[in-house]
DNA sequence: GCTTTCTTGACTATTAAAGTCGACAAATTT
DNA sequence: AAATTTGTCGACTTTAATAGTCAAGAAAGC
């Protein structure tokens, strides 16, 4: 299990305002609904990532949550950085979680561990919500 | 957090096992102490390694475990794929551990978990053990 | 002023991963 | 052959992180 729930729900949270770009604001409920996300929990997940710069919101009856960039300006590695903030500086990389690293200062694994991470945000930095967008008009299938 | 402690420590076992290479089979309790892993904890994922046809073990007085392919010809590929075989079919991806995702045929994220997935193999699959000792005599640091 | 919707912090639940126990089975030694 | 050492195995417990909920409050619009 590599990549948690809540990364999965900010990130389709966002490809769903992505969606309705220029509609207007967009109901925490409707953006649950339309992505299966548990509202309560979503509405959590937002509220943080009006933090990340990437979405506002307004309240009131005509109220919820929109982009303040555009979607071709959003990449998913804006997404997950901003959202692992907090934990990165933790691990030995940010992928690798360990606390107290027993052989600071030689250890064999780490270049590895570097590599990975740096190729698993080359992937998610040449992602745009809009090529995310784009795929689903391409119908591209899952199996 | 991305790789579990489990993979990490059979890893390190591993890695503690090549460099043990040829000076006959290494107790448990001597792998726990070398990697600073918790010996009862390594007893069941050494157990479980012996499956992937990696390693071998023996009883008694001169006991222990050992390689049974050299260091240059086990990649991390060969390790992670056999830990998590069992995880994968579940998911969307390997790396997404969606069980019920609600989008079956449509998924526009599906592209990206496939290349993130490929290239983190890319890098497992072209380390061997003997690169990670290699790097450890080079004396690379952590940090 | 009433309704809608976001806001906030604290709270609870669930789950997977991490780690442990104890009785047993095969070698080796003496 | 008895004692010792070390791996075997299944069931068990613990822990920690993630996931998810609640309820009272604050802005916005009608």
């Amino acid at each position: 299990m590599l990549i948690t729930k809540k990364n999965q729900y900010a990130l389709r949270a966002i490809f769903e305002l992505a969606k309705h770009n220029g509609k207007g604001p967009q109901k925490i409920s409707e953006i649950a609904k339309a992505q299966a996300i548990p509202e309560k929990f979503l509405e959590v997940i937002l509220n943080q990532l009006k933090g990340s710069g990437l979405v506002d919101s307004k309240r009131g009856f005509y109220g919820g949550y929109y982009l303040i960039r555009s979607p071709e300006k959003i990449t998913v590695g804006d997404i997950m950085r901003f959202l692992e903030r907090d934990i990165d500086p933790i691990g030995c990389v940010a992928l690798v979680p360990e606390t107290n690293c027993p052989f600071k200062g030689d250890c064999a694994f780490f270049p590895m561990w570097n590599r990975i991470k740096e190729s698993i945000f080359n992937v998610y930095d040449e992602t745009t919500i809009q090529n995310l967008l784009d795929n689903e008009r391409a119908d591209v299938n899952c199996r």
